[in-house]
DNA sequence: AGTACGCGTTGACATGAATCAATTCGGACG
DNA sequence: CGTCCGAATTGATTCATGTCAACGCGTACT
């Protein structure tokens, strides 16, 4: 069986494991057949380890690679040139990062770990070669890309019109399905990033951000202590975030 | 030579001339080989033509191709369940729509021609067949996706911190440089779609649009008269565009 | 143990843009 | 040519959120 397989290229020690890997339905083996599987472990370089606040990779750095991670959790940004920083979007085990740096020389934004984080590396040549060569892979990396397409629409939609409650309930209930997918608890987290980058991400003031909090708080509708989050009422953060769309309807 | 080729195929009139098409360094054949070209046009059905107001598929259409704009441009929104619409784009002749619906069944947004528009029509079961044989072609398609990503970003970007005044000389930049694109005047132009259109896209009040246009009117920026636009001082603009970012710096 | 610093919270106030309301403009059509 | 209707403009007012400022809390460092 597969596992068998594997023996066979035990003499690379940085090989990725992706039959191994808890991940695997959620990142590039997805729509993989067991066999082809095996290719994708030859390109993939599992295992760098970065610290919190550490670079994966910046706007300077030549884009060579994607990376997926593996554990812990990554903040994307785009620093303009008077410094100001965009928070582009959280990643979390399972997700794939720099996709949208497939069109440059180097990284279209700014990857940072938000703590102890492991990646693997896809290096986008090998991974091209290899697309060309399996329909499903190529066909999976087309799903990928263009999911983030829509995740980057849906993120303008909540800025261009929603408030910050509704901003702020849809960031608590992506994070909570994200964490259930990956069997943790989707009521009782622990958010790996810092008021200032939610504030940034959302387009709000930090003390925008903290004031919505505590509102929430006060509503019995979440229970916040610092990063640690409990969603007491996912239901009525449902609400807030579908009020907007529900007015149009009446 | 590849004029002879095509004539091998002249039984099929829907069949698209990719050559002989103007908009062939923006649109998908850029960055394909002379002779591969020809298996592109076999895939490629070409003239569909869609009046203003028309839709070329809308969110419960299912997916199936993606569109190239020939003449005219398009929008593309999302309408969430309440009815709301969200104007997640324009698109003019060159340009690729549908790249966000590769992931789902259905589109993911919906197209409208803002005038009498032209289309190409590129089926994605085929094209991804051909994506798979043509390594130039795949690594094309990944690029536009990923171009499309970093567009959705830098609109985000646009939302969550600029003014009203700076979005709309962004908007107004970034279309000047896409007719330049096509040879045509960078500086006087009309706008094809209406200011409902860019309030929403701009996550602006269609008032705040009109007032802004006004002003940059009454500062001898630009010159309006409805739809018509001429651009009188490019690099005002410009510095309304970063005077964000050079806040930043100072 | 004391200090300092980053981070988060809270309050007072200012403001850009939304909203509401009225008017004008412009094209379609009888 | 006048009428009609949607689109665009303009003005007055309101409101959500940003900004400024102060403070509390926890952690790291000396």
């Amino acid at each position: 069986m597969a596992q068998a397989i594997r023996l066979r290229q035990a003499s690379s020690p940085l090989k990725a494991s992706c039959h191994q890997c808890s991940l695997s339905n959620l990142c590039l083996p997805l729509a993989i057949e067991e066999n082809d599987l095996d290719s994708l472990e030859d390109i993939v370089q599992q295992g760098r380890i970065f610290n919190r606040g550490e670079h994966i990779f910046d706007q300077s750095t030549p884009f060579r690679s994607c990376f997926a991670v593996r554990s812990g959790s990554v903040k994307t940004s785009i620093i303009t040139e008077g410094g100001e920083e965009q928070v582009t979007g959280f990643f979390m085990p399972g997700e794939l990062i720099g996709l949208d740096s497939m069109s440059s020389d180097s990284y279209a934004c700014t990857a940072k770990a938000l703590e102890r984080t492991s990646v693997c590396e896809f290096p986008v040549e090998k991974l091209e070669e290899l697309t060309g060569k399996l329909p499903d892979l190529q066909h999976h990396m087309y799903h990928l890309m263009s999911q983030e397409i829509q995740n980057s629409h849906q993120l303008a939609m909540l800025l261009s019109k929603n408030t910050a409650e509704e901003r702020i309930a849809a960031l608590l209930l992506s994070l909570s399905s994200r964490f259930q997918r990956r069997r943790m608890s989707g009521t009782n987290f622990s958010l790996p990033m810092a008021r200032n980058d939610i504030a940034n991400f959302l387009g709000l003031a930090v003390e925008t951000v903290s004031r919505v909090f505590t509102r929430f708080q006060n509503q019995g509708i979440i229970k916040a202590r610092g990063r640690e989050v409990e969603l007491l009422d996912v239901e009525a953060l449902q609400m807030v975030t579908r009020e907007f769309s529900r007015q149009g309807s009446q």
